[in-house]
DNA sequence: GAGTGGTCTAGACCACTAC
DNA sequence: TAGTGGTCTAGACCACTCC
């Protein structure tokens, strides 16, 4: 039990933050360093303890403001369907297209989606919000054949799982998914708009037609660790609990 | 892309670490800061980078030492055993019982055995290690009538799979699993021999038996993050990757 | 006792954001 | 332009580990 100045800090703050809603404007640096009447290093220490807890968000230059994680479900009984996901956690989701063209597919992606590699795909990349906060960046590739118009289609259903109910007809469901947690390089960092180094999740997912079992897409997907807490879900339902020993 | 002088600095000793074996001693921020011609500070943040990224383990007062990330993969037809999943990492597993009690169940623990609250089990507390690093810290809950026997038995067999197996005739495998990524409390620390606020995963599993269909144990498990790189796959495989966009 | 990482002070300059 | 967080210096003391 470290009873550094800091963490005592860091913990009062955590009690008071806890009772603004999520996207306040707190005190700065400074402003804490002078009405702790302590330097600003451990002003500053105080405040990455409760960014590495995930209960505030910090842009340079802009200032720190209280946030909140959203659950992000994923399990072979859940829709893979982004915007749907962060509605059942009560937030509100919206992507953007960055970019949306017919490459071939790498011998990865292929693999994935069972085709051979070099095969035409539209490669969706696109920027994920919940709350009008980044949350997500990625890829999702759409085989040709699964949905020849979906340039167009993306421009005016902003879901790639309705585009694909509606257009091609299918049920989308998980065929197969995997996560993990990673350290966000220079490119992901870019693409959440957050520091190069910070926790982010990389899940991949193959989604298939539930009726027919075709593979309709495969997705490639970066994830603020500090907008979502993602759970991993495997057979049966386990029902929630409260973290602690 | 932040030319600071620190990232430069972390850069160059990821590439120096990356040729050495894991578990190398490396050189302290002194001799960095002397080295580079920087500040102590500067030399900190390049090491406490590089901490970020998994790629070295640092102790107080002990000193920094190179690191390797071992994959702990969750699926459902894996067999769910430390031991087992270790060794197939390539690394060396360990265990060690602080205690093995009998105790009244949790709701929560009871519930997900498919038992009524406060009927009995063993509560088996451990810590594992992997290359006889600290690496997981938790609790498996076994009721008494799966095998009365376990106080006795885990003395001589330190592999809860592989007791279930000889002396209970079950063939264990995953009912269900729950795994996602949270910041520890100081008893996690504790546990896992961290600092508080580290990254660390929660596994939580429902153990049955494979034949019977029999729930066997629930585990609630902490794993490092810095010393396992936890992948869940649901569905079929997906073949491995490597990270970057 | 020597060396380590953790904490902390009291300054400073910078790039960035918001106004 | 004022304020923010990010970086950095040059010191300091501490608790801890290793020998």
């Amino acid at each position: 039990m470290p009873e550094t100045r800091f963490r005592q800090i860091a913990e009062l703050l955590a009690a008071e933050f806890a009772e603004l809603p999520p996207g306040t404007k707190v005190a700065g640096e400074h402003e804490i360093a002078e009405r702790f009447g302590v330097g600003r290093a451990a002003a500053r220490a105080a405040m990455q303890e409760l960014q590495r807890r995930m209960l505030v968000r910090r842009i340079k230059g802009g200032g720190t403001y209280t946030a909140k994680r959203i659950d992000y479900i994923i399990s072979a009984d859940r829709a893979p369907s982004w915007s749907r996901t962060v509605r059942e956690a009560g937030a509100v989701p919206r992507s953007i297209v960055l970019s949306c063209e017919p490459l071939k597919m790498p011998i990865d992606v292929a693999s994935h989606l069972g085709r051979p590699a070099g095969e035409s795909a539209y490669r969706l990349r696109r920027r994920s919000f919940t709350d009008d906060l980044p949350a997500s960046w990625g890829d999702e590739w759409v085989p040709f054949d699964v949905l020849p118009q979906l340039p167009t289609a993306i421009r005016h259903e902003t879901s790639l799982h309705e585009i694909l109910r509606q257009m091609a007809a299918a049920s989308p469901e998980r065929a197969s998914s995997r996560a993990s947690i990673e350290v966000a390089g220079d490119d992901v960092a870019d693409g959440l708009e957050c520091a190069t180094g910070d926790p982010v999740w990389l899940v991949e997912s193959v989604n298939r037609d539930g009726v027919t079992g075709r593979l309709l897409c495969f997705t490639r997907r970066w994830i603020r660790a500090d907008a979502m807490r993602v759970v991993f879900e495997l057979g049966g339902h386990v029902p929630p609990e409260g973290a602690s020993a």
